[in-house]
DNA sequence: ACTAAAATTTAACGCGCGTAAAGTTTTTAT
DNA sequence: ATAAAAACTTTACGCGCGTTAAATTTTAGT
């Protein structure tokens, strides 16, 4: 089987010009039945494929869509990428996943490499606080793009995510109405501005509910949330600072950290009698349900969030790159009752 | 500020020559003094980059370097992509990642899509079983490929991955010493190579220490390994299957719904006194030290397997591609003692 | 200041493909 | 069968850049 360089090539050998070859592998229906015939044929003979990237380069619309997470070795995001791709995938398109890794400088590099690409679109879920705002604001005006999970305001077409104010307000509902209420337990200087809103939403809902708010702040930097949640709540617990029995965790990730602590000294966790404590949090991280206890928490709407995401990204895209005016998605929790609380 | 279209149009505006000013985005040292003053000059006023696609399709060799993992929602995968892009970008090339989401069809559409990107070399962890063998082999004839993780004998230039052996001869040595002998978890069907290579190993282990070795297989397929794990569990652990206290399990994914399912049951797991089971695996796994207890488990020596893997790449692309004879490199895992076992 | 070496400019081609225009062949319709 | 429509071929240019060869300018060395 010889191995073919290129289209003009595969057209001499299939007997078709290249332009009606071009014209079939853009639109396979576009050329008489008879040629696609031809064509097919000898595809099967020599097994050949256009350069996609020589394709992008004079295509003026392309099928690229860039996705762009803040850190993919967080399972939330690998999950929310990989029904991203999917869904990308299932359209006709073709996605290109990049991990920020935390750090600004490679954000925009990646934004940088991605104009090359000359995506259709991107999916962009920022950094967040540390993100270079006005290299986002660049990128968003030559590329058609859509924000997800984190909201940079102004930024992008549209900003698909969830809505932090009812994540909080079902747990700190849920455990109030079947015990105490709850401190809430997070990162001192979180990365992601969801965090801030969740604190604004416990202490909004606490004072609704007639109660004082209690906002433990823990110290550490950086992407481990586990083990920052771990040595966090080793510390409030040996110094006694909670007030009551229930704690929500800002994150699932957190709280995985927290249940381990807890489990280190001791402390039965859980909604049953003979437990000290319970433990609520928000995410539904894939591993939430294999915590011990499972995790009790409030879950994004994966699904919905995704899929909108990707609708939104593709109406952009069919529209011209253009809304007549941003628009902001939030999709509501999902209470999830598991044993922590 | 203009938006630059091209280097013809940036060249005109920094006053330089286009071929100098493309000698000078390949290495910056290779101009004159001067005119690389004008050139960065140029560049603050103007914020122009090459087209990283366009420059590909001209350069021989590109520093383009593929990345492709079996299923990249698994953290184990995550966390070494990670590194790998890291080590890639710090080497001055520049990474794609791409996940086959557990699906041949997926797998070989990456492949194929990546020749297109002129790749320098690739780092592929196949699937494993499900592999399209003849696929990967025609892509390794055309791309200098490292295989890692999964090996496929005779397939890609070299082989990086773990010694199975060292994981399982570790655990159950350390198990059998300390306690009683384990029984083996694991899936039926296993996608993964290794699955194989450990079973083996524990089989080879027990009769060594001469005990009689026994394999406790469990139904399930796919990528959900904690909640298959976790199933089995609670189905051997109802039908009281386990001859000792012991348990070795596959990998840790499983180990996480195992530990799961023993909470659920009110099963103490652990190596102190009051403990029921003691529960070991293989991987360290991110979350091993979250579970309740931590999880005991021989572990990846993910750093070494990760640099290995790039700097076996880097010499085979340096070395045109082509190594005298293939290599398989294992690198021994190393015991962590934790609390399960 | 003068010459050889080094760097730059100009001109042109190539990469793999999209695409448009003009001419030719095939198909469809009556 | 015949004209009109549709599809195809040929020719040529463009995309954004690498690269090479010859001509020109700049720099280094003495």
């Amino acid at each position: 089987m010889t191995k073919i360089k290129n289209m003009e090539e595969f057209a001499a050998l299939s007997g078709i010009s290249r332009p009606t070859v071009s014209k079939y592998f853009h639109d396979p229906d576009s050329v008489r039945p008879t040629t696609r015939a031809r064509i097919e044929e000898a595809l099967e003979r020599f097994d050949y494929r256009p350069n996609i990237y020589a394709v992008n380069q004079n295509r003026k619309l392309t099928k690229n869509i860039g996705i762009v997470v803040p850190y993919l070795a967080d399972p939330f995001f690998a999950e929310i990428a990989r029904y991203l791709e999917q869904s990308c995938i299932a359209a006709g398109y073709r996605p290109f996943l990049f991990s920020s890794h935390g750090e600004q400088k490679l954000e925009n590099e990646i934004l940088d490499g991605l104009q090359s690409l000359k995506p259709a679109g991107v999916l962009l879920a920022p950094l967040g606080r540390i993100s270079d705002k006005s290299a986002i604001e660049k990128f968003c005006a030559r590329v058609p793009t859509v924000l997800f999970d984190s909201n940079l305001d102004g930024l992008g077409a549209a900003f698909i995510g969830s809505d932090n104010f009812s994540f909080v307000s079902q747990t700190v509902e849920y455990m109030t109405r079947t015990g105490e209420p709850p401190s809430f337990f997070e990162m001192r200087t979180p990365a992601n501005p969801n965090a801030n809103k969740r604190r604004k939403a416990y202490v909004d809902v606490m004072d609704r509910l007639g109660f004082e708010p209690h906002v433990i702040k823990i110290e550490g930097t950086g992407w481990a949330f586990e083990e920052i949640g771990r040595k966090g709540a080793l510390k409030i617990l040996g110094e006694r600072k909670l007030r009551t029995d229930s704690v929500l965790c800002s994150n699932d990730r957190l709280a995985i950290g927290f249940l381990a602590a807890c489990f280190e000294e001791g402390i039965r966790v859980g909604r049953k009698d003979g437990c000290a404590l319970r433990v609520a949090s928000n995410d539904d991280h894939p591993f939430a349900k294999f915590t011990c206890p499972s995790l009790t928490t409030a879950a994004h709407d994966y699904d919905n969030v995704a899929a909108r995401s990707v609708e939104t990204l593709f109406e952009l895209i069919e529209n011209g790159g253009k809304f007549e005016k941003r628009t902001e998605t939030l999709f509501p929790a999902r209470l999830v009752l598991r044993e922590s609380a």
